[in-house]
RNA sequence: UGGGGUGUAGCCAAGGGGUAAGGCAACGGACUUUGACUCCGUCAUUCGCUGGUUCAAAUCCAGCCAUCCCAGCCA
């Protein structure tokens, strides 16, 4: 990949010092997202560092899927999470997953109920948490804590021979009931659940928490940095707790970093399964979801995902990234890479008087003004032509350069052509234009250096296709949407064009195929368009000066 | 009010004793067969606040303020 961040963040600082003490001689990350759901926008942040990180150092990152809580996972996600990443553009080195360990993470309970740093607990769940304090007040010991080692190991087993019935005992790690951080008052570290896992099936029925599986399983596969976001901060020193007990000789190095936020946007998993599930949205992969098959429907490139991930940087610090920077970068990556066509969505008729009847002409139009190498296409031009209708006005507002009665505008690599008059229908709604053409202007410049101040796209009512487009706005009209999000949603976030008209040589596009739509935006084929039925997707519009 | 983090422009973010990078946004202007793109210019006498150390502080020290995370048998 040629995008590589080379730029510094302090978890290269942290790394950096490291190899020059000899702390670590190898860098090894992981990815390890739970499938449980889709990937957004945030997880792009985190497969980015991830990945970046072990390449810059000459290392890899392997996939693994976090699945020690099987109620609430499902193969369904693993594979779309692969696609996602493969998407993004990146490989992992082995896609591995946290039961791979389960046997390894067995043992090491084991080891640690042997040294007399485990046990097994009856309390249940609400005791526990009556025990464990507060955040002012310590908390309790738990009666069994000093159960005998030997009982706890009989226990132990029988949970996992299923012997006991969910939530009857759990077995946790013996630390300190009055820490300050409560993750360290002798958490659970496994509980039983009577489920079977998309991966392992019924073997267990016993399954470890992620602060117990998550250390081992990175120790156990050679990870030597364990990036998260900053919430797993508090659960460092348990991390380390269980590392130090079972002994490594080389133990991974958990470094935390800010989770990235963008403003309008919604990214927790369950208000995403909540739109999907009420309709809200047209799925997972609706254009207006920030999840990656969203976007990638929405037609925005990995290349440009990536490039955002770049641009805002990796720090400690709480933020809100405006959205604005993300299309920024989409169309700094479809300027240069998506072809330009025609298309008219709100169509209005121009009959061009003095053009010859029956006569046509086939012309040459650059694929991409920015880029000749991308050669032309051919547009077919003829006495009547659709323009769109928000570029002629009867009476024009100040520095309107369009259309409007005695202007001349030029129709881009077509001619000048001059509004001489216009039909309307009974209630006055503008119907039809009539305009005469400058045939000396053909290919749109006149001989005698005669200036016009706009040019306007236009296809040809002889060749064209009437296409479906459908145009995405954000889909809540607030910054922090978070919250109470239903009461913020944007009713425009979608609104849904006919009757386009699009210049006739896109007739064979395919889905995934994006294109500069020439003064209206970016626009990609949708992934439900059909040969009979086009459908285009805006991606995003073009900067605009005006209005 | 316990513990752990974080505060540099409207939004991100570099810089860690030598006098505030860069990007997005915004605003001027040039160019333009996309009101696009591109290009030029403007945009922090100051780094949460207050003291202190120093010839010199965003950087070191002290105190304060603000804000985020933690009381799942979720990850």
């Amino acid at each position: 990949m040629e995008d590589l961040n080379n730029s510094s963040n302090f978890i290269y600082s942290i790394i950096d010092d490291d190899l020059k003490n000899g702390v670590n001689t190898r860098v090894q990350t992981r990815f390890p997202p739970e499938p449980n759901g889709y990937l957004h926008i945030g997880h792009a942040k985190a497969i980015c560092i991830d990945f970046l990180t072990a390449k810059k150092y000459n290392g890899f990152c392997n996939l693994r899927f976090d699945d020690t809580n099987p109620t609430k996972e499902d193969v369904e996600y693993v594979d779309a999470i692969k696609d996602d990443i493969k998407w993004l553009g990146f490989e992992w080195k082995d896609c591995l997953y946290a039961s791979d360990y389960f046997d390894f993470i067995y043992e090491c309970a084991i080891k640690l109920i042997k040294k007399g740093k485990a046990y097994v607990c009856d309390l249940s769940a609400d005791e526990i948490r009556e025990h464990r304090g507060t955040l002012t007040e310590p908390g309790k010991n738990s009666p069994y804590r000093e159960r005998p080692i030997e009982e706890s190991l009989d226990l132990f087993e029988k949970m996992t021979n299923g012997e006991f019935k969910n939530g009857e005992k759990v077995l946790r790690a013996k630390i300190d009931m009055s820490a300050p951080n409560l993750n360290m008052r002798d958490p659970v570290i496994y509980r039983i659940s009577h489920v079977s896992h998309h991966q392992t099936g019924d073997k267990w029925c016993i399954y470890p928490m992620y602060d117990f599986a998550h250390p081992l399983s990175d120790a156990r596969e050679g990870v030597t940095y364990s990036l998260c976001s900053l919430e797993f901060e508090n659960h460092r020193p348990l991390y380390n707790w269980f590392l130090e007990q079972i002994g490594f000789d080389e133990p991974p190095r958990q470094i935390e970093f800010a989770r990235l936020n963008l403003n309008y946007c919604v990214t927790s998993k369950r208000k995403c399964l909540e739109m999907v599930q009420k309709d809200i949205v047209d799925g997972w992969d609706d254009p207006r979801m920030v999840t990656l098959c969203g976007l990638r429907r929405r037609g925005y490139p990995a290349p440009a995902i990536r490039d955002f991930i770049d641009k805002i940087g990796v720090s400690k610090a709480y933020s809100v990234v405006d959205y604005g920077l993300l299309e920024s970068c989409v169309r700094d990556n479809l300027n240069q890479h998506a072809p330009r066509a025609m298309a008219v969505l709100d169509p209005l008729k121009v009959i061009i008087d003095n053009y010859p009847e029956g006569k046509s002409e086939e012309i040459e139009v650059e694929l991409n003004p920015n880029n000749p190498e991308a050669g032309t296409r051919t547009v077919t031009f003829s006495k009547e032509i659709y323009v769109e209708r928000d570029d002629f006005m009867i009476e024009p507002v100040r520095k309107y350069f369009r259309l409007y009665p005695g202007n001349e505008v030029r129709l881009k690599s077509a001619y000048f052509v001059t509004c001489t008059h216009y039909d309307t229908d009974e209630n006055g709604n503008v119907t039809c234009l009539h305009c005469t053409y400058d045939p000396e202007s053909k290919g749109g410049t006149s001989p005698d250096g005669r200036k016009v101040r706009g040019t306007l796209h236009w296809v040809s009512a002889t060749d064209n296709i009437k296409a479906e487009v459908r145009l995405y706005d954000r889909l809540f009209n607030v910054e922090d949407p978070e919250g109470d999000y239903e009461k913020h949603f944007n009713p425009k976030s979608l609104i849904v064009l006919k009757d386009c008209l699009i210049e006739g040589g896109l007739r064979d596009s395919k889905p995934g195929d994006t294109f500069q739509f020439m003064r209206k935006g970016y626009f990609c084929v949708d992934t439900t368009s059909t040969e009979d039925n086009l459908v285009f997707n805006r991606t995003v519009e073009l900067n605009s000066s005006w209005k």
